[in-house]
RNA sequence: GUGGGAUUAGCUCAGUUGGUUAGAGCGCCAGAUUGUGGCUCUGGAGGUCGUGGGUUCGAUUCCCAUAUCUCACCCCA
């Protein structure tokens, strides 16, 4: 035991992997019922992009890119999120003639150079969608009921919907002043990051957990109620959407979202369950990312899900996950009729039957315990059995067993199915 | 980047006030009159006690460093 996975990776071994291929599926279909489809992007994309897209003063851009030159002198990274990648895409591939809005939803993993914890690695899996194209504020609640429904579809209880608007940069710029006019006499009191914050990005002064920031912060103004007249409506008209859909959004001042490309609205799924790392998804609009990756300025909005977060969120809730299942049927022959047993094991398989047989020449009784717990069946496949073709299909979890014919393999296959 | 806890068998963990061959349970493999599983019994495989230094006649045990895991801050999914 010498080399271990690297610090923040692990192993999705088979005994968990049936839950995740249940989310997987899940969220494919949920996503086709909306009119969203798969775009697979790559994993390293020129570093450029992520500095232009993320945000280059962000946290995820400055401090936890794995950044490398390869070969030929190129600075790629490994991506930090889905957003960008999906975006250079679209503008790539000329997506923008497609019919819009163009719907879009992916299944990656993302890497971030940042300390472990609960919920939280270094490579890690998102679910994300995208849907370019479409500026009111109906798209938005598109894909807030397509997550409000996918939840619902595994079974997820106890979520709230935060909601807020950040404004567009226009509105932003002069909340910005405002904010810092509120916030100028108390910088002594503030705590040393938000001072710097302060400068760079007093928004984020706002959702500062220090104590005495807390305390300058309460009264100060907030970004929600000093929006432009554009984005104050669009706001209203997602409330609108999402109470005609019978969604019922907590306002959430304390939204800001860590991703300098977002605007207007932004939005997150929040559990009591998974600790401080209780935002399993969120997401919001960014009108003015495609435009600055080098595209025509498109309107856009979408969400990452955290899929190590949801599946720790399923099991907090002791849902019932999807076990893996057994295989149907093991053939435990003797030592003379083993060539006969891998030969029916053999054109079992091939009519798409599961079914395995022995392979190391373990003793029949080795074979049973072996088969009680990898499959729901077996049949014993001795010299009678071979020479009459007559045998006896056990059925592992009740005892029960039924006479079959070894040489009506089609009947079998049918038995079996069942 | 900062701080707390941990690291002994595949897994969950004992243990030694520093002393010969380091233990248990589960799991795995095999056997209990050589054709019938789950229970029981017996046996077996499997560990450089995270790694590297130091103190000591002697270190798994004490000290230092380091790695990894874990939890939290920050940030994010």
């Amino acid at each position: 035991m010498k080399i271990s996975a690297p610090k923040g990776t692990r192993d999705i071994l088979p005994a968990e992997i049936t839950r995740w291929q249940w989310v997987e599926r899940a969220f494919a279909e949920t996503c086709a019922n909306y009119g969203y489809q798969e775009i697979r992007v790559p994993t390293f994309e020129y570093t450029e992009l992520f500095e232009r897209g993320v945000g280059d003063t962000t946290d995820v851009v400055t401090k936890e890119m794995y950044t490398f030159t390869d070969k030929g002198g190129r600075s790629l990274t490994l991506r930090p999120e889905g957003t960008a990648g999906v975006v250079r895409a679209y503008i790539e591939n000329g997506m923008a003639s497609l019919p819009s809005p163009v719907r879009l939803f992916y299944d990656i993993t993302a890497f971030r150079y940042e300390n472990v914890q609960k919920g939280r690695y270094r490579e890690f899996h998102q679910f994300g969608a995208e849907a370019f194209g479409a500026e009111g504020p109906a798209v938005d609640a598109e894909l807030i009921h397509l997550l409000q429904q996918y939840f619902a579809r595994l079974g997820l209880k106890q979520t709230s919907l935060h909601i807020n608007s950040i404004g567009c940069p226009v509105c932003r710029a002069s909340y910005n002043e405002l904010l810092r006019d509120y916030l100028r006499p108390h910088l002594g009191t503030l705590c040393e990051t938000c001072n710097v914050r302060f400068e760079k990005n007093p928004l984020r002064v706002i959702d500062c957990k220090v104590e005495r920031c807390q305390t300058v912060t309460k009264n100060a103004p907030a970004l929600l109620d000093n929006l432009c007249s554009d984005c104050a409506e669009h706001f209203a008209g997602l409330q609108h959407h999402l109470k005609l859909l019978g969604i019922e959004p907590v306002i959430d001042r304390g939204i800001v979202r860590g991703l300098d490309y977002y605007t207007r609205t932004v939005f997150e799924f929040v559990s009591e369950h998974v600790g401080t790392q209780g935002t399993i998804c969120g997401g919001g609009r960014y009108d003015g990312l495609v435009e600055s990756i080098g595209g025509q300025p498109t309107p856009g909005i979408g969400f990452a899900l955290g899929v190590e977060r949801l599946l720790m969120e399923l099991e907090a809730q002791k849902l019932e996950l999807p076990q893996p299942p057994l295989l149907p049927l093991y053939l435990a022959p003797l030592p003379t009729t083993r060539d006969a047993a891998a030969l029916l094991c053999a054109r079992l398989r091939e009519r798409g039957i599961g079914v395995a047989t022995d392979l190391i020449g373990r003793s029949l009784k080795a074979q049973l315990k072996y088969a009680a717990k990898t499959a729901s069946a077996v049949i014993v496949v001795g010299d009678t059995e071979v020479e009459t073709g007559k045998a006896k299909l056990r059925n592992l979890s009740d005892g029960s067993e039924t006479e079959i014919n070894l040489n009506d393999l089609d009947n079998l296959a049918e038995l079996l199915k069942k």
